[in-house]
DNA sequence: CATGAATGAGGCTTCATTCAT
DNA sequence: GATGAATGAAGCCTCATTCAT
């Protein structure tokens, strides 16, 4: 709960990896175009914003997008797969060298938090948008959500059985727990009453007094 | 945490009562638009849902859809605020006889949950879709929001106040209750593995041990 | 040109007559939804004028239109013909007891400008809205409009016989004549710089002057 | 009044020329469009002028005019602001070397007469659709009117200054000058009974007359 | 790679008209 | 006579997508 200041940066950093790989020349105007679409998707929907929209704010035509994607759902397909995909490697990055299960889920918290607050847009076009997507991609992304919080499940179930935690059911207090770090990045904004890490602090500390094994009624 | 069952119906009633009527014949044409609306904004969202649709729907043709409404935007507002204001009236009816801290917040944390899954359609709208209002509409639903907020805000002070609970934000804490309990709502669905009354109760233990002052580090 | 005062109201008088026919009991609703549909269309025009304005206008809803009228072109109708067959009638009341050539002339000029200007905003729309008419009733309409110019014509040809005047082509001259009238409605307003009659005064004289036979080149 | 046969097309070429080119083949999509606008709100008036049926006229889908459009108003707004442009143009540049009172009216007369005939569709247009610009595009429109208009003023008030022409308002005269020549323009058409040099002469010659300070009474 | 024009479908909304009550 | 709801057509405009240049 201490040296939590360098994190969001760390964080940050594997986040964006994906967008500028191999050729780290100036920035392509494929990966201009993913950035508009997603502050545009973020603020107004993917349904209500237009490719022309996106091509205004990218500063080309319309039909020039269709140079850097193959379609509109396409695009979003993309940004999508790839926020939950990073989430991912955020994740087991972070938790990868941490052994105590206790540990464990405040580690897990603590990712979860920062990422979704840095890369809040993304996350939040994660979140909503699952409906405009082909039934194929709809399943790829569902697919990997599921695995993500299935790394919650697991360690609650893991402090369950070695006596840490104390909760009737892991599954539905993995989500609770994921509902309370996702819901933070949607109203959090830097420079708010209070800085973020004192807010994952208070999250981390509901949830761990709230699965403590003495605390049982 | 005993008498729970009775209680899903309870919360319905007030609200959505046409809509489980015995003989499910002859509604008034509005009523059934406004089912339509809340059903197809829910499963499709309201920017890629289309009064074609609606009408289709209904069974009348997309032009007659305006002896009942005035435009799209204004039937997603009605729903909106109409579900927040029974929303209101059902958390004021349920708390007003409960006077302890913890029974309200358990109270609270209850008819929350169980309003939430009751009517998770228009509760998934009234979360998702601000940003299709105009802008005097998104600040009228925004404003009812808060003040739905503040009980939580309110409860937790209380609870803080007289030693019951245990929080360095009382905003922060009731935000996440909330959350807790909103997100059941997205993954719940009748005849699942857990039945919804005791899904709630997991979630007011996990509340409120991690509310327990006893829990303290 | 000296005692012109009183004659607008007997222009007046006998161009409304058509409206409160035989019962002269209070408003009919017809009489209110003819007197909007004037207003109206010589604001709007008649296509940009739909039957819910003057509904609303009238008072009513826009069923109860049809239990006083066949379809909106027959409104249109009943409102360009009543206007030429009016301000036929005022032309020969006004000119069968006149008999030197130059004064039927002054005269016709006379009742012309100030009919206009009494009736404006119907001439407008007798002028302008022949295009919307069915073709039957555009004819009559059309018909009435050329029997009106005649009696121009025949002035003019009567008085290039008898010597009072001198014209190439009656026809021509006769347009003319009507041309500087008509137009005065479209820009006249009481209460403007200058007084009604005056205007009309200008006029006759440019008009007889033109006509004049010792002024030839 | 002597050689006036030569006239007609020298007042058409600035403005229209494209339109009679003889190869009439392949002419911009907006040059086409503009002119199928012309032709139809000539005909049918601006409000019952579906853009459909443009697009049918010219060939394109309806979507596909908005690639040479920003709306049907604007179209509208071109449309009436260039014909008024053109006609200010056209008066000036024939203007522009004659001096004598009496010739320069003659001279505007015949501008006025021929261009208003030669263009007659536009000019009707320009006529008869104020009401349906947006008021920003109105104010604009009625400007370079005034501004027409003016010029008859001040023609009128020098000859009425330097005794070449007699008139107790130059404003009224100027506009019943106008009214004449525009009035010829609804109902002469090529072929007719006269040719439309003799019809500018006859009206030219009775305004002159009727201007005539020895004609006074 | 970018452009500009075309497509065809569909968006929300308004219209005149009808008709049972 | 008035009402309110229904119809079916049509209004203007925007959309994602394609393609020749």
């Amino acid at each position: 709960m201490s040296a939590r200041g360098q994190r969001p940066d760390r964080v940050a950093v594997t986040a964006d990896a994906s967008r500028d790989r191999l050729p780290p020349r100036r920035d392509s105007t494929a990966a201009t175009i993913r950035r508009s679409a997603v502050d545009l998707f973020f603020e107004h929907g993917y349904e209500a914003t237009s490719l022309r929209t996106i091509a205004r704010d990218v500063g080309i035509q319309v039909g020039s997008l269709y140079n850097h994607l193959a379609s509109k759902e396409s695009l979003l397909y993309s940004i999508m797969s790839g926020i939950i995909k990073d989430l991912l490697a955020e994740h087991d990055a972070r938790l990868s060298p941490v052994s105590g299960t206790e540990e464990r889920l405040r580690a897990a918290i603590d990712v979860h938090v920062f990422f979704h607050t840095a890369r809040a847009r993304e996350v939040f076009i994660g979140n909503s948008e699952l409906r405009s997507l082909t039934p194929a991609h709809r399943r790829r992304v569902v697919t990997l959500r599921d695995r993500y919080e299935q790394r919650f499940v697991d360690i609650v179930e893991q402090g369950v059985a070695d006596g840490t935690f104390r909760a009737r059911d892991p599954e539905v207090v993995a989500r609770a727990i994921i509902a309370v770090g996702t819901s933070t990045s949607s109203w959090f904004h830097p420079g708010g009453r209070l800085p973020l890490d004192e807010i994952a602090a208070m999250n981390t500390e509901l949830v761990l007094n709230g699965l403590a094994p003495a605390a049982g009624k």
